[in-house]
DNA sequence: TATTGTTATACTCTATAACTATA
DNA sequence: TATAGTTATAGAGTATAACAATA
């Protein structure tokens, strides 16, 4: 069982693999945005939520829950911090008592509007070497990856 | 300087964020890749270190886990794995022996070998609908920004 | 004293299973 | 029976601290 001494051959940069790429960009755009957020009490979880129930009808925690592509019991506690906080509530559905509708409130509404403004800031310093037309051109196939 | 809206926020898909996007292409990727280096033994992380190895002269522990971004502690559960499936040996480094030479065994280069091909093959289902053009840029833009 | 590898430990994140209340 | 929310628990994954060997 000896030893090779490596000769590579067609061995890829690891630094070049998208695996590597990928996992890193989202590591360093969740930092940027973190950190971003931070100020306003939340992070990027929390604005995701947030942004969910800003975009659609109010929802069943469920619903928030799937849009996502997160467990319906890691929504819980995601949802138990922010009603702690006082962003969003949840009241029973009359129509299926089943189901929690989850709403922002006013002052959740506010958090948003700040952290819209954040967030975009946090992106712009993620994007600061890229092109607009790049980065026009990365949100389209990442979306047709994604999507697909 | 950002200005806070108080009209009604313009919402964006939750879909459309870099980070929603980013998050769920590298998962996809990872699955992709787990699913097709399954057969061979070894997972995207144990490939990961096989390619630093194939790419490098042999390295101490460190260096990988550097290479690689992780910590550690952690290179050293990854590298007991990697050394009882026989495909990498640590032996002490003559010139300071409190460093580990990791290094590939002729095993370990076959299954790199094979693990190239799978992977590769596990690439090519992910850009399935991505054009070589938008690869290639997809490739410069994540390149730019993690070495930003 | 500092560094490398190691171990033990703790902490985060998330998923699975079981429970409740409703349907 | 099935579904939504909840709880408890367990499993990855990773980081921190302390230790042994070596520099």
């Amino acid at each position: 069982m000896g030893v090779v001494s490596t000769e590579p051959s067609t061995s890829p940069d690891p630094h070049e693999v998208l695996g590597y790429l990928l996992k890193h960009a989202t590591l360093k755009l969740t930092t940027l945005t973190d950190a971003a957020l931070e100020p306003l009490g939340i992070d990027s979880k929390d604005f995701g939520v947030l942004r969910v129930l800003a975009h659609r009808e109010p929802a069943s925690q469920l619903q928030v829950a799937q849009t996502l592509g997160v467990d319906r019991t890691t929504m819980v506690a995601l949802l138990d911090v922010l009603e702690r906080k006082g962003v969003i509530t949840r009241r029973p559905d009359p129509a299926d008592r089943r189901r929690n509708v989850v709403s922002l409130t006013d002052q959740g509404l506010r958090v948003y509007d700040a952290a819209q403004v954040a967030h975009r800031q946090a992106e712009d310093v993620f994007l600061a070497g890229v092109t607009p037309t790049a980065t026009i051109q990365l949100r389209r196939t990442l979306r047709s990856i994604v999507e697909s």
